[in-house]
DNA sequence: GTGAAAGCGCTAACAT
DNA sequence: ATGTTAGCGCTTTCAC
């Protein structure tokens, strides 16, 4: 391996020069630059990146972690954020995470050992305050509302547009209606957005039986249409995560020989609008660049994109 | 910032020790440990990552060079690379290239400074050479079949299943069949599988009007379709380089009010199976999988996936 | 078991 | 304009 000090010994100038001139900077003589640099050629010598890195102190890394790459959240997220990076020179680790804290506390531990300028969750297992515990180790971006959290957030402004879903399907005469999910009440904001819309629209709880979690892909949905079609009182409508798995949903409704509830989507995916279906944009690749503009910034600040409802 | 001498310093050990400790490694008193151990968490110390991987040499990092993420060519590769790096403890980088040949070879240079242990292109602008000069800096690997470039590489073996698409086509009594791919044939050796396909069945080559290129979204597939329909002879079925691509082609015959040619999409996509559309899975989550596997590995070894063609 | 010291390869302050 | 040198923070011999 060569090192910038071969190249100080074999050109006959010292190491300082040499980086002067790996760095474009000043104060080198012309000839000086074009002797080292054929020195340079002469040797394909090319100044190890980490050193670098450890000598100027930024690794010009930000780390997302990703609970999984299945859902239009985080493939949106993610195409966002790497635009901004891309744009501010900073390069995107995939980090993913599946929800479990076990991972996510090694990615907050190597936040801490500056293996990474800043850290985006693109949602997360830990409470938040655990987070926020890691915060002064280094930067660190959460995608939802912080509530009183103190962390920098960016995120989708969601309640309103549920809100305006719902009140659609109970215009339309709807008053059983199903929630298709990924993620449990307890720990979801995005299911209690849904399911506080619901109770805000039609002034009582949403009956436990009608939520459906753990609804991810289409297959998910067939499922989670099965289940609600084996419930003695059947939904007329479904407010679906996703325009994929409500076409899932609607699948399962078809095979049985039921009649297909109103179907409202999300993501505003290619396989909804085929259909016809409503769904809500929620803005993710937006969200995202502006999480990854939060991560390299230094205010404490919280931006909130409002989602979205199209109807076809 | 608090360092391993801090630690050292403060437990009364030598950094050698304290280091010991860091690393999990035996020959350390039980009660020495104890005490480090304590010295660390009242200070709050992490070690510094990047001055590890200085020391160490590894960075634990494999680039993952994008055109671009917006199909599911790359999606489903990087899916399956990140899924295989994560289970071998390696983290990946995402590396942004449009196929700019400027960007390629920024991110080759930043293999050959070690930022990177390996680069994978998922596809790439400048000519197999020129990666390959690269190659003796660190390990490259493909995601097309190499030739004879002596690059390791993993990918789908497309024309038997391209031939295979085509053949239903020929059969089902289409004499005039259009495609739609996303790069030129010139560069594009998925382009080139599909051309040469079609020479295979119809023994005859493509006329250029009917292979239509630049053709990446369902809106693109659109607009391919509309000059399509314009030409003095209209096709009568479509091999589309994608299921959601075919989707658009499909618009915009029904928005054109003209029959819909017989569609054969790829990718296997959701759009696609809602209409009961032929489609072409080229298994690239294990594509991908195994690109990852060879950029860990030392052999100059090849991995060709049979594509699979996949009939409602 | 523990410590001293020499790297790892570079940057940057300071000197000339 | 160029050189000397002290870091950056850790790992890893090699002594003891």
């Amino acid at each position: 391996m060569t090192t910038i000090r071969d190249i100080a010994r074999l050109s006959g100038y010292s190491v300082s020069t040499v980086s002067r001139v790996l760095n474009q900077q000043n104060y080198v003589a012309p000839a000086t630059r074009a002797a080292i640099q054929r020195v340079i050629r002469q040797l394909d010598y090319a100044p190890n990146a980490v050193a670098r890195t450890l000598s100027s102190g930024r690794t010009w890394n930000v780390g997302v972690v990703l609970p999984h790459a299945d859902h239009p959240y985080f493939t949106q997220l993610l195409h966002g954020i790497v635009r901004a990076a891309f744009a501010a020179n900073y390069h995107i680790v995939l980090l993913p995470s599946k929800w479990e804290a076990e991972l996510e506390l090694q990615y907050l531990e190597a936040l801490r050992q500056h293996a990474y300028d800043a850290l985006i969750f693109t949602s997360h297992g830990l409470p938040l305050s655990r987070l926020a515990a890691y915060h002064p180790a280094g930067r660190i971006v959460i995608c939802q509302n912080p509530g009183t959290s103190p962390l920098p957030a960016a995120y989708a402004e969601r309640t309103a547009t549920y809100v305006a879903a719902l009140q659609r399907l109970r215009a339309h005469g709807h008053r059983r209606v199903g929630i298709l999910t990924s993620r449990p009440l307890a720990v979801s904001a995005t299911t209690q957005a849904m399911v506080g819309a619901y109770e805000q629209v039609f002034h009582v709880g949403l009956p436990p039986e009608r939520l459906r979690t753990g609804v991810i892909t289409a297959a998910d949905g067939e499922q989670a249409a099965r289940a609600l079609m084996a419930q003695a009182q059947p939904v007329s409508a479904i407010l679906s995560n996703g325009d994929d798995i409500a076409v899932g949903a609607r699948r399962a409704y078809l095979a049985a020989g039921q009649p297909v509830p109103e179907l409202i989507g999300q993501e505003h995916q290619l396989s909804g609008e085929v259909l016809g279906l409503p769904t809500i944009d929620h803005h993710f690749e937006t969200v995202g660049a502006r999480a990854f503009g939060l991560a390299i910034s230094r205010a404490p600040q919280n931006v909130a994109i409002p989602s979205e409802l199209i109807v076809p």
